[in-house]
DNA sequence: GCTCGGTGATACCGCCCAGGTATCACCGCT
DNA sequence: AGCGGTGATACCTGGGCGGTATCACCGAGC
């Protein structure tokens, strides 16, 4: 058995979306002949059935499925391949550090600083981008590191080191009454009449159904809790952009949130490791 | 740009690794001027050169380099994909298990009869394997899950889970003066005449200089030490297979050395998962 | 029941490109 | 100058990828 190409596996990751030749045809911009064809051969070339054919419609596998777990990740990987060889040649000493917009704003300030101040240091070009977008953006190689958190984001497969520790914060409109407390618990601001939590999407785009506004950025949020309509559950260095109208209170019963500096396992780059290095030491 | 073929990463990697056509292209069973076109294609489609040929041979770039340590996990990876693709549809209930051969021989006893117990539990194949082959074991798909120690082993890469923290003891021959300590420290043992500590491989086979034999795995160093020629340090554990001959001291000031079980990054099969779970409730 | 629409598979064809052979251009050595 | 050895180039061939046309099959309809 010779190796998969990346091809086929482009393909059948497609097929195994759609569940049907035809739409997988004409998404990929190939006829559906051709494409039956690559799926076939890449079964016969695995000695595996992949997908399940009968009278309406097309079903995955046991083995499908397994294949189209892995297959999604590894043509991420490729992309990533490419991308890096592409950076590494047109801007040898350039890092792309990629951060939620909003969060951990001191912390990235102070590496910065502390990087700049080393002989030689990489040229550090930050990324701003939305929740989860970190991990996407490590896997297909257009960051070279990130700042991510835990227990929130999905750590699996990168390599990290942690900066910081902190506390969780709720932030709330300056007029409700529960801005006065010093502190508070996750069951104190659950369920109050007439200030919902505010909802993040998940992964997929999607949202947990709820009472709360759906929200993208931290911008959205932080209007919105101004105008008293919702409330958030933040760790403590989101004080660093708080609006007048809001107000920070603990959580003395909310998990302690650790920042992280990820970047992709396996990596080798000398600037990732100095970066790395100089974070260590702050 | 379209995306790379597992072909061209091949041949690329092959060219690096020989630094010379000929040879690259007699390894890979196609002729020289093929991988050329090869080359300078991956090169044009990557708009990044990779090769530097001159009179008398050939270097990588910078981006080469990055390229070549990308291309090789990213190959291993494609491997891994194929086999697991494979397994998951010949032996659709069954896991292979990689340790260190003579390795927490207990933990896995305990954790082995844990997951029989379960229902419709997974078959286990236990897979024993040198020193640090269970990462490549991982990596390329010939094992889902494995046994592993920090600090020694390179954890990067995948999920784990911790299982066993334990202390680090001197292994010495029963009749050497040192066996009849209660405790010792790690200057106790190192440069003690006649008795050197042995050596193990490092990753890519070789030894570092040093008195002590250079040996490959445990039933080696158990002969050796039980014949009075050397010493070794391993997790207490170990004393689970040691002979008559031998004696295990506790070392105050060597670092612990905790076991955990680790399975590929992004694993979402159902078996793996509910044999970590087992483990976490050990 | 018959057609009709829609599925994926098959048959067949054309063309591109991977791979082979022969050769070149260039160099360092005798 | 000649030789051996490098990678690059030129050119040809053939297999495989992708295209069109068509089939086999099935469910849903008046």
């Amino acid at each position: 058995m010779d190796t998969l190409e990346t091809r086929e596996l482009r393909y059948f990751v497609t097929v195994a979306e759609e569940l049907h030749f035809s739409r997988a045809a004409e998404r990929l911009g190939i006829a559906q002949p051709p494409l039956s064809r690559a799926i076939q051969q890449l079964e016969r070339r695995l000695g595996v059935t992949l997908l399940e054919r009968d009278r309406r419609g097309v079903a995955l596998t046991d083995a499908g499925r397994v294949l189209l777990d892995e297959a999604r990740v590894l043509l991420d990987s490729v992309a990533a391949v490419a991308r890096r060889t592409q950076r590494a040649a047109s801007a040898p000493n350039r890092l792309t550090l990629a951060t939620k917009a909003g969060a951990n704003h001191d912390l990235l300030r102070k590496l910065l600083d502390a990087h700049a101040a080393e002989p030689d240091a990489a040229e550090i070009e930050v990324v701003l981008c939305g929740m989860g977008d970190q991990a996407r953006m490590l896997r297909d190689g257009r960051a070279d590191v990130a700042f991510m958190q835990r227990p929130f984001d999905a750590l699996v497969g990168f390599d990290t080191e942690e900066l910081l520790t902190e506390q969780q914060v709720a932030i709330l409109p300056a007029e409700h009454p529960l801005a006065a407390r010093t502190s508070l618990t996750l069951a104190d601001i659950a369920d109050v009449p007439g200030l919902p939590v505010a909802r993040w999407p998940n992964q997929d785009g999607t949202y947990e159904p709820g009472p709360g506004p759906e929200i993208n950025d931290l911008s959205q949020l932080a209007q919105l809790i101004a105008l008293g309509h919702t409330s958030a559950v933040l760790c403590a260095s989101s004080r660093s952009w708080l609006w007048s109208a809001h107000v920070a209170v603990p959580l003395t019963d909310a998990p302690h949130v650790t920042t992280v500096l990820a970047w992709p396992a396996h990596s080798r780059s000398q600037a990732v490791a100095r970066l790395v290095k100089t974070a260590v030491n702050l």
